[in-house]
RNA sequence: GGACGUGUAGCUCAGGUGGUUAGAGCGUUACGUUGACAUCGUAAAGGUCGCAAGUUCGAGUCUUGCCACGUCCA
């Protein structure tokens, strides 16, 4: 027996385990079953459940479990990333809590104690996951320095360093001063401020009486110029291109050159090329050959490069000294506020500095051409399409990619070098050593590449490597391509795009067949979700609180293309409300004995409204379907609860109740089999979205063999009985407007009354005889009868399906009031007809439009001239 | 500056291929409930579908322009 409530928080925990312990969600490449395979967004091993992740996984756990009991096998990979940058940072802080940093401990006790902390405290995350309900086959459970894993980044990275895709450059990086390593495009975070642009001159060279002005938001760099730029018809400076200016301070002569990146129409006209610390000067630098001054060390403090009393300093420490010294000098002009953004790191919140350093790059737009045209052929779906655009646009522009990080965290690039620096790029050091022997005719010592790799790169893997790659394992070959990625627009830069292109390059195939992009949980005020705002709602908590199902039904409610979904703490409170409605359901059932787990055939259903629900449970299970098939989570969730509360409980018990609590035998022996067989259909409909509370049900109504989570889908298609249904439909129809009449003219809800039909017809008469007991509660009637001849005074009237419906309530019914209403409604329909009138009369309309749209049209035009003259008739009899 | 997206009830959102008087949830209001459920029921009120033109017999739906907001990229 059910207990009188349900305490999710307290249930799920025992619901969860049972499923571990009957190793439920387990893959089974062995079955013929067809695949079904998900590959989990690894989280970081540092990471803490929040809102973002929990919608990200119980969308997927809704497909796993829905393909399951679709008949697939289906594989949810779980696993961790190591995020190179964040754990390293972790671990430091812990070490500088002790006053110890890893420089003391060196690489190799470093990394151990990495290890350690990962033992101990990484990845709770899973552990959170499981709290959520995920379905993942945790056995499989990977990280992305597992060994198998690690050396499917090394063999990645050897064929590709031997295909010409990766090479070691001298190139701008974005360098983090305070990591000391070098970062990708991706992980800068471009802050809009105003700053200012300073205007000073640069004096011509042995012609002290001209100058040309510059315009700098960084006048400290002056000292790593290498020219001034203008436009080549520019004719304020033509005159002097190629000629050499000085810069101010150190009076270094250097040339002005004609380049387009100086735009005549903007500041002076003239802009200053420091290659060493700006992008675009870079560029300009290479165009015309310019030497590469650099002035920052690896903390970006200024360097040997720069005059002594500056060096030592930041550049903003400098800045003011500088523009102290031109202006001594009689060289500066005035300065302009100038909104401008900085680059900062996404980790660290420094400002990153563009710094000239050896890095590894992946040559990505030679990638890029196979992984554009895997979605342009269609063998990899976006849901929804239009984040193709993005993805096209980012692939299109794709820069190199920037692999190399300064840490020691992380899988270290399989690089040894020779005494005269040759490379040797082999997956191990034995091979290394090998090709080094080969190479120099004689034993020699190598010494490896101290950087490590981004930590992406080895994610880009994951939808392989997890299933074993480079090995040909029987899960790579069941398995691959996955199915599906389910993912969080945010990371299709960082993530999908590189899965797509390594994938395509390593396996000549895509790594998912679609990939759908969810939108970003924000507040119950659509703001985006931070610590600093403090808007945040943990999941975990609101899991404890309401239970993981409510969480998840709150989500997933929202979920629709793309969409972002707003949380709010009373949000999930109100899904609670659902869960428990559910319970209360059940519970229903089984007090007035429901029969479970019965094998029910469709010529056993009598009762018009068991008809009526079975076929009401089928078409729900199909929208279920087929929203599903589109990753229309809103509308499932949405079609599953209206089934549920509006179709299921509001109705269907209702109107089975004076049933139940009647003397047909018969009736009542075939509603209990019918009640129990829906509600196990609904359970099974319910459960890839509310997991817990359905299995709680399931288990605890009768003792099974199966647990719910390995059932299949109900198809009710058998049971399917449009005629019955519609005609249930009316009876609905009838109790409402009954319902809605009472309330207007103030009927005592606890009040019986009688009610007087006139010209209904006999299929109509079957239909109300045949559900009496129903409407009799629902509408709260006593009787219905034919109306006596003659007149009925001090009634209302209503029309139904055609029907005039007499409700007589003399002594209670308020005639003034009843006129109202009644004119209410005359005004109304005759509105309705007018339009219909006006359309059906216009020739322009009968000629041109669809004779099903003109027949349907007319239909409506004759109902509502019916229900008119009906109630004209009853009003013209108030007086 | 470029690209994409959004604008429908107080709030959050549904409204394939244009065709009834535009829907739901929450909220609000009124009434109710000793036999599944106050974690409830019944009913009601509430919208000139951002603005303006256009196409069409017919536009929330298509086209163009404008306005507002959001996101990403520079």
């Amino acid at each position: 027996m059910l207990d009188k409530s349900y305490n999710a928080p307290e249930r799920e925990q025992d619901i969860a385990s049972k499923w571990q312990e009957k190793n439920l969600f387990a893959c089974h490449p062995e079955s013929n079953k067809p695949p079904f395979s998900i590959v989990i967004p690894p989280p970081n091993v540092t990471g803490n459940l929040h809102i973002g992740h929990a919608l990200n996984y119980t969308l997927q756990d809704v497909m796993c479990r829905f393909k399951r009991m679709m008949g697939f096998d289906v594989l949810w990979q779980p696993g961790t990333d190591h995020a190179g940058i964040a754990t390293q940072m972790v671990v430091e802080r812990m070490l500088a809590k002790e006053g110890i940093s890893r420089h003391d401990l060196g690489r190799e006790k470093f990394l151990e104690k990495v290890w350690e902390w990962k033992a101990k405290s990484g990845g709770q995350i899973v552990h959170q996951l499981k709290r959520l309900g995920s379905s993942c086959d945790w056995s499989r459970e990977r990280f992305t320095m597992d060994e198998g894993l690690s050396r499917a980044v090394r063999k990645i990275f050897v064929k590709m360093y031997k295909d010409g895709l990766i090479y070691k450059d001298k190139r701008l990086v974005n360098w983090d001063p305070k990591l000391q390593t070098a970062i990708s495009d991706l992980e800068v975070v471009q802050k809009e401020t105003v700053g200012k642009m300073w205007y000073f001159k640069y004096p011509v060279e042995n012609n002290p009486s001209e100058f040309i002005m510059v315009g700098t938001t960084r006048p400290e760099t002056l000292f790593g110029d290498t020219a001034v730029a203008v436009s080549a018809d520019d004719e304020r400076y033509k005159h002097l291109i190629g000629k050499n200016v000085l810069i101010p301070i150190i009076n270094k002569p250097i040339p002005v050159v004609a380049d387009e990146h100086a735009d005549p129409t903007k500041g002076t006209g003239a802009v200053k090329i420091t290659p060493a610390h700006d992008f675009n000067d870079f560029e300009v630098g290479k165009r015309h050959n310019l030497p590469l001054v650099n002035l920052l060390d690896q903390y970006a403090r200024l360097n040997e490069n720069v005059p002594e009393k500056y060096r030592g300093m930041t550049p903003l420490e400098a800045r003011p000294l500088v523009l102290e010294e031109i202006q001594n000098l009689g060289l500066y002009d005035h300065e302009e506020p100038n909104p401008m953004t900085i680059p900062h790191g996404d980790r660290t919140d420094v400002v990153i500095e563009p710094w000239l350093t050896d890095q590894w790059f992946v040559n990505a737009k030679k990638l890029a051409v196979a992984a554009m045209d895997a979605v342009k052929s269609g063998e990899t779906q976006f849901v929804p399409k239009v984040w193709e655009k993005t993805y096209f646009e980012w692939m299109n522009n794709i820069q190199p990619w920037c692999i190399s990080r300064q840490l020691w965290w992380g899988h270290q690039v399989p690089v040894w070098y020779g005494p005269d620096k040759t490379v040797f790029c082999e997956e191990t050091e034995e091979e290394a050593l090998a090709a080094a022997e080969k190479h120099y005719g004689k034993k020699v010592e190598l010494v490896r590449d101290t950087d490590v790799l981004d930590t992406w790169f080895s994610s880009g893997l994951w939808a392989f490597s997890t299933l074993g790659w480079p090995d040909e394992t029987e899960h790579l070959k069941k398995y691959y391509p996955t199915s599906l990625l389910i993912t969080g627009f945010d990371i299709i830069f960082f993530w999908v795009a590189r899965m797509m292109m390594m994938s395509m390059y390593a396996m000549k195939q895509v790594p998912f067949r679609h990939i759908h992009l969810h939108g970003l949980v924000r507040d119950e005020k659509g703001q985006k979700m931070s610590k600093s705002k403090g808007n945040g709602i943990d999941p975990l908590l609101m899991c404890d609180k309401y239970g993981a199902d409510a969480l998840r039904f709150s989500l997933l409610i929202q979920a629709g293309s793309g969409r972002d979904v707003l949380m709010g703490e009373s949000r999930v409170e109100s899904y609670r409300n659902f869960v428990t409605k559910i319970w209360n359901a059940a519970r229903f059932c089984e007090m007035n004995q429901a029969v479970f787990g019965a094998d029910l055939k469709p010529e056993e259903v009598k009762q018009p409204v068991n008809k009526w629900i079975l076929t009401k449970a089928g078409q729900t299970a199909k929208e279920i379907e087929k929203a599903l098939d589109v990753y229309a989570f809103n509308d499932a969730s949405n079609t599953l609860y209206h089934f549920i509360w509006g179709t299921f409980c509001d109705w269907y018990l209702e109107a089975v109740k004076p049933i139940f609590y009647g003397n047909d035998e018969a009736a009542i022996s075939e509603t209990r089999k019918v009640a129990g067989f829906v509600l196990e259909a609904l359970l099974k409909m319910a459960h890839p979205f509310i997991p817990f509370v359905t299995e709680e049900i399931w288990d605890k109504t009768t003792k099974r063999s199966e647990m719910l989570a390995e059932t299949k889908w109900p198809d009710l298609k058998d049971f399917e009985d449009e005629k019955a249904s519609a005609s249930f439909e009316k009876i609905i129809e009838f109790v409402t407007a009954v319902r809605s009449a009472r309330v207007e003219v103030n009927v005592p809800p606890s009040a019986k009354i009688s009610v007087f039909l006139k010209d209904a017809n006999d299929a109509q008469w079957e239909a109300i005889r045949a559900n009496e007991a129903t409407l009799f509660a629902l509408a709260k009637l006593e009787k219905i009868e034919v109306a006596p001849a003659g007149e009925i005074t001090g009634a209302i009237t209503l029309v139904v399906d055609g029907m005039t419906v007499l409700i007589p309530l003399t002594g209670i019914i308020d005639i003034p009031k009843e006129k109202e209403r009644l004119n209410k409604e005359i005004a109304n329909l005759s509105g309705f007809a007018d339009r219909l009138k006006g359309q059906l009369s216009n020739k322009a309309f009968v000629d041109k439009a669809p004779a099903a749209v003109i027949e349907d049209k007319r239909n409506k035009l004759s109902e509502t001239e019916t229900a008119l003259t009906k109630l004209q008739e009853t009003l013209s009899k108030l007086g």
